[in-house]
DNA sequence: ACCGTTAAATTGTATGACAATTGTGGAGGC
DNA sequence: GCCTCCACAATTGTCATACAATTTAACGGT
């Protein structure tokens, strides 16, 4: 076969055929069951040298998705065990195809975390992290007729709070969850007004903290993700009007996957 | 040299050397800006050959933790580039040392996940999710008195509720937890009658999703948390320095909006 | 002093061979 | 005929070595 897939020698071949695995299982090409060929055959139709594929299935077998053993070979693992807390795994698990019930395991976990996380931060920033935080706010007011940069703002503002809430696990979890935001933020992003919509709420969020007025900054947070989940709830509902409505901005298959650099500012 | 590390030969070379590396990087043994030796001497060092050390130095990698450039060599990434949801990591930090600071940081994660977990379980558990969850809190019962086999129960505990959520992000989040959650368990173990005094919450928790009862479940797993973290305070020797989050107000979406503001119980 | 070229060091990749492990099937005994 | 045990084969695990690609840094030319 010798798949030309070693084009884009933008990173390491482990990489790209990490890439390639991870895509096929997320497209349930294999049953949970038992799969996959042979290292050496692997190695074979991916056209790289074992020791290659072997790093390559190590990083699988390191996201949970797969399972090697003697003689029995490397298998895929049940859905169960996949890191979906992994930002490779989950920007897979949209360049096959968005799950509308994982956005809305999304926005659940959003509703859970990001109310108390304001609370935190209108408890705990400093002048520094409140002026990061009320700029961030302040760009989300300049785009907010912008599409794509709109998001990336919207991003940068909630993980602002997060920073300013001083709790690192906290942290690690949004930057996990930055992937996802930004897939369901696509998809809210045709919503006309949506923008303008959650305006006020961003800032009254943004003031509560800085007068660091906690349970004021929970609620405002609060009532921002559910009129955002409502948002979602709503692109969801019309699906079909549009041809591309499947979210195809994704920067996807052209570049390295963007999310490999999370850690938003 | 020649260290003798490969003595439990129950697992893969490479995840030996992944937890030797690992843990020393956990120890601070190397400045976040620079520093491991390049692969050849590194592969010399712990006896093992150069493929296995780059599989292991790949893991690493995975996890955030150090990060592989030709000609510069293998650095090691700033903390916050750790990836702390993962379950080694995890566990290698409470072994180098369990850190306060991050146990505090897991308690509030709990009080922000657990409770509307607990919600969701009432809204949505199946007739066997409600068997399962209702075993574990008998099981609690009986080991009520016990050490580490109370921990396990407890985590199997809140394990069933988070799988009766129905929420697959959730159910990652919580298994992720479990090593912190076993390790500050391990640390409020020693408090007598900790176990005893969080039992009837624990009951009301079980009975207010078995009766769907959401707004109960979610506000008695809210106190239960709260106890728990009490607890760990205590254990930790800490005198209330952090924030009274006691009283944490959810009225969420669509439902009745019959929680109390400020002004406790 | 500045810029381009070269060179060395490190990771990245390839090849081939051998050891360790384990599930399967077959041979032998009951 | 059925069960037990053992040997075998297939697969992953490990090793050694060589070479290519990349990038930083030094060096020399302008």
């Amino acid at each position: 076969m010798a798949r030309t897939f070693r084009s884009l020698r933008r990173q390491n071949l482990s990489a790209q055929v990490v890439r390639e695995i991870g895509l096929s299982i997320m497209r349930k090409e294999f049953q949970p069951g038992d799969a996959l060929l042979s290292e050496p055959e692997l190695s074979q139709q991916f056209n790289v040298s074992r020791p290659v594929l072997r790093e390559a299935l190590k990083v699988l077998a390191e996201k949970g998705l797969i399972e090697s053993r003697p003689r029995t070979g490397t298998r895929v693992r049940p859905r169960t065990d996949w890191n979906l807390l992994d930002p490779e795994v989950l920007t897979w698990q949209y360049e096959v195809g968005p799950d509308p019930a994982f956005l809305e395991a999304v926005c659940e976990v959003r509703l859970m975390f990001e109310p108390m996380t304001a609370r935190l931060a209108a408890s705990r920033a400093t002048a520094e992290e409140i002026e990061t935080i009320e700029r961030a706010c302040g760009r989300l007011e300049e785009l907010v007729e912008e599409a794509e940069p709109y998001i990336e703002a919207d991003l940068a503002f909630h993980s602002a709070i997060c920073a300013a809430a001083h709790n690192e696990l906290l942290q690690r979890i949004v930057a996990t969850l930055a992937a996802p935001l930004r897939a369901s933020r696509l998809v809210t992003a045709r919503l006309p007004g949506a923008n303008r919509r959650t305006m006020p709420l961003h800032r009254r969020v943004a003031e509560a903290i800085r007068q660091g007025q906690e349970l004021a900054a929970e609620e405002a947070m609060r009532e921002l993700i559910v009129l955002t989940t409502e948002d979602v709830h709503r692109a969801l509902g019309y699906s079909g009007t549009g041809p591309d409505l499947s979210l195809s901005t994704c920067p996807g298959q052209g570049e390295a996957p963007a999310t490999a650099r999370e850690g938003g500012e």
